[in-house]
Parts: structure tokens; C-alpha cells; sequence
DNA sequence: ATAATAGTGTCTTTGAGACATTATTGT
DNA sequence: ACAATAATGTCTCAAAGACACTATTAT
């Protein structure tokens, strides 16, 4: 195999008429909320990671039975020629829920032939995070909406419309990764929290001995390079929000953590 | 913004036909490889990090002056209707180098409109990682091809076509992060390596002090849960390859490595 | 005063970092 | 014997892990 045969596929690249082309472009997005459900004045609240999804409707525009019809699905819609896919997901979740200016990440893309019985049609996955019960205050609260937050044990019951398992899967695994090696816990905090937030944050989605563990965790959490102790009027900022005696207040700092396998601990 | 708004977008997604699609859908590959420059017997060699690109016709196949021609690109071409962009990476891949069965990864969607001036296409990125010296044997040797390994200081300089300097550069991180936080390092070695080789591979990417200090780096390289001594026929199997002093063999465990920037040194 | 959360003191153990030393072997 | 790579010994210091203890405050 030499030249000649590479030059033949550069070629062919040229000209686009020779291709089938796509019959459709759409984005989906997984807006993801923890959910705080306060159990007592003064006392930590207990958290829970959910997720947003929507039901589709059983017949179309023409009357006709619907494609997936009544099956829960990632909310998403076609890409338009004048925008990126992950411009189409900011436009279209703000469509969705009127959040906008969220974090909005792209994290796969969805291929494969017959994924969509009826076309040959490409989605590109992305999650979002909805900062603690700001999505739950506009949508979750109206239980007749077709638009529902649902806990992942509930997701597992469903039945999802198209391959929306196995992005849900896989929005699940990312956001994993990326708790544990970014500040991705931002997102779902106000801009100033106590530890123990951030440990209830963590927990819901990470499960590790030494953050469950509230002496080794509070012992650590203020030495971490990425977070910083909030001052007001030359004082420490403290709040009594989750408990009768007040806890110091954090910030994130725009540290951007790098670590290795190479020098990590196992 | 209510109930209706969200069905109607619904509705619009079943109607392909009301949707401008994609002009074209394609794949292309950035396929790195570690070069080793051997200086002297039983001397450890120089590594670099070398980047395949191909070189664009001047003409297409009618003689017309092709688009963004005689300039370097990635290897790369449409997606067909009966596979997925990763598919079509690893055809395209095996076309190109007669190389197969090697780990390709998707790491971003390009889509940006007006990023081909032609038209409105769609190009999955992708990055394979070549054993050392695989790929030098069967291209890189013959200068007057079209297909040639680069450093990165000399990509810098070569003026690349489409958009393809921004996918270098994103495909450059990734692989700086995958090297740090995977056992991507697994893939520019033999099965079976010297402490030293390893060493050599993570400075071609990484630039840590304790990979360089060899006091360190082989202190703890040997406590790493995912390499293992080679043994064979009860003995460690050991190879004088780079030294005359003989030197331990090493292997890849399946041990997956989790690292969370809460737990990690700093 | 109580109870609950928030946080610190202290001890042990582990590993990182630095530097010196030993081991091996082709030339 | 020499020189170069591979690997270990030893010391210091910082941080992890474990557990007890103190501090604060609404009730």
C-alpha cells in the first residue's frame, strides 16, 4: 500500500456528492440537581442526585402514533445549521427549564446506525448542572408536568425512549469522573458553603471512606488548594444554616487541580 | 413558559423534514507514536513525541485547485451510513498505515459552523496511540510520501488545513491528561518494559521532577498497583536491553486507577 | 443542661524527598 | 578495573488515619 492509495482517499474526500449524508443533527442534554430534603431545623439535610428527563407524547403533530411515544427521554432537539451542538443544548434547556448561562458539557457522541429506528440521525450527549433545588423550584414541583426529576434507582425501572440508557449510563459514569477530578461540586453549591455541604455534595455522588469519615474529612477539606475560607469586614464568614453552632464559610478559588495515577494514593 | 412549549418542541423533532441536515459527517485521527533515537549500546534512548499528518493534493481528481490544498492535515474521511465515527476512524486508520487493532479514542465533535468553507460538516476527532517505532518502519522512513511523523514544535510551524490546529492542540491535552489519569502509557510500550522505558514514555508528555529524579522515579514506580514484575519459569524476567546492568521487566495489570482530586499531593 | 454539629490535639504510621551507597555487567 | 545503569539503605519531614477532646449554641 503506497501512495497512490492515499492520495485516491484524499481525493475522494473532495467531493461531497459521493456521500450519503446524515438525516439528522440533534443534541441531548442530561440536566442533572441534587435535591436537599430538610429533616430538621438545624441538622444536615439529606441529599440526593436526580435527573431530568421528559415524556414524549404518544401520537405527533398529524395525530399520527409517535416514534418512542410515552417512553421517558433526555429533553434535546435538532442542532440548527447556524449553531454548534452545544450551543443547540444551552438554547434548548433554557427553552426547557429557563435556566440559562448553566455549565454545559459535552460528553460523547451517539452514532450508531439504528440507534433511531427511522434515520440515519447523530446526537451528541451533554450534561448540565442545575445548582441545588433551583430546577426543583421550577419545574419538579408540578407532578402533572411531562417534565420530572427522577433518582437513578428510578431511572433503572423506566424504560427509556431510543439509546437514552446508555448516554444516561454514561453521563452517570462522567460526572463520576469528573467530581472526583474537578471542581465540577461547584456547580451543584452556592457560592459560599460550609463543609459539610460540600461533604453531602460529594457523597451523593462519590463513596469514599475518608469523606464519610467527618473527623478525617474536616481535618483535610480546609488544607484543599482549590477552596478558601470566605472573610467579611476582615472577619470570617460564618453561617449557622445547617447546624446551632456556626461553620466557617468557603469559597472556590480558580485552582485548577491536575493529579496523576503516577503520584496519587491508592 | 409551560407545558405546550415543550411538547411543540417535541413534535418538531418527529418531522425530519423540516430540519436542514449536515453536509457531510466525517472522522479524522490524530495518531501519535513515540520515536526512539537510539544514541549507544546499552544507553537509553532519546524519546519524542511524533505526530502522522498527511499531506492535501494541490489538485482534485477533475484538476481543479483543491480546497485547502497542498497543505498538512489530519488523516481522515466520511463517515458511511452503515458504521459509526469510531469505525470509520479505524478503517481509515488501516487504510492509511495497514495498522489495525489499535486503541482509538473519540475525543471532541467539531462542529462549528463555517470551520470547512465548503459546507456545513461535521468532524468526530479521534486520537490512536502507536507502539514505539510500528509506524516509523512503515512510513516514516519513506520522506518523499505524503504521509509524514512531526514533532510538535514543527506542526507549530506548518500552517494547517481546516480547523485541524485547534483539534491538535485539544488532542495534544487530552492526551497529556489520558497519560496522567489512565494507563495510556500501556500503549506506547511493548508487553513487556524496563522501569527506565516507562520513565522515558511519561517525560515525552509529562513534565514532573519526580519522573525525572531517577532516585525517586524508581523508588516508587515498583509500588504501582497497575504494573507487575514479569516472572518467567519462577524467576523475575529481567532484560539488559537499555544497560548492561540487567533490569527488571515489567507488565500491565487490569487494575483500573481512580484518583480524586480531594484525596491527591498537591 | 442537653444534644448536636463544628472543629482541634495528639499520637502513630505511612510515604515522600533527598542523598549516599551497593549491585551488576559489557567493554 | 571502569563506567554506566539499576536498585536499595537510611534519614528527615509532612501528611494520613484514628480517636479523644473542646467549642458553640438553639432548644
Amino acid at each position: 500500500m503506497g501512495k497512490y492509495k492515499t492520495e485516491e482517499e484524499m481525493l475522494e474526500n473532495y467531493d461531497i456528492k459521493n456521500y450519503k449524508t446524515p438525516d439528522g443533527y440533534t443534541s441531548d442534554i442530561a440536566v442533572f440537581t441534587i435535591i436537599s430534603i430538610e429533616v430538621e431545623k438545624h441538622k444536615p439535610p439529606l441529599k440526593e442526585l436526580k435527573l431530568m428527563l421528559i415524556q414524549r407524547a404518544e401520537k405527533d403533530a398529524e395525530g399520527e402514533p409517535n416514534v418512542e411515544g410515552g417512553k421517558w427521554a433526555l429533553p434535546g432537539g435538532f442542532v440548527q445549521s447556524d449553531e454548534t451542538a452545544i450551543e443547540a443544548a444551552s438554547r434548548e434547556l433554557e427553552e426547557e427549564t429557563g435556566i440559562s448561562g448553566l455549565k454545559i458539557k459535552h460528553f460523547g457522541t451517539y452514532d450508531k446506525p439504528g440507534r433511531d429506528k427511522r434515520a440515519w440521525i447523530i446526537s451528541n450527549a451533554h450534561y448540565a448542572i442545575v445548582p441545588e433545588n433551583q430546577l426543583s423550584k421550577r419545574k419538579a414541583a408540578d407532578d402533572a408536568s411531562d417534565v420530572r426529576l427522577f433518582t437513578l434507582e428510578e431511572i433503572n425501572q423506566l424504560g427509556l425512549a431510543f439509546d437514552h440508557e446508555q448516554i444516561i449510563k454514561d453521563a452517570i459514569w462522567i460526572i463520576k469522573k469528573d467530581m472526583a477530578l474537578t471542581i465540577l461540586a461547584k456547580n451543584f453549591l452556592p457560592k459560599e458553603f460550609v463543609l459539610s455541604e460540600l461533604q453531602g455534595v460529594l457523597l451523593t455522588i462519590l463513596d469514599e471512606a475518608w469523606i464519610k469519615l467527618d473527623s478525617q474529612f474536616f481535618r483535610k477539606a480546609p488544607t484543599l488548594p482549590f477552596i478558601e475560607k470566605v472573610m467579611f469586614n476582615g472577619e470570617f464568614k460564618k453561617s449557622n444554616k445547617w447546624s446551632k453552632n456556626k461553620a466557617q464559610l468557603y469559597s472556590f478559588t480558580d485552582f485548577e487541580p491536575f493529579v496523576s495515577i503516577y503520584q496519587a494514593n491508592y
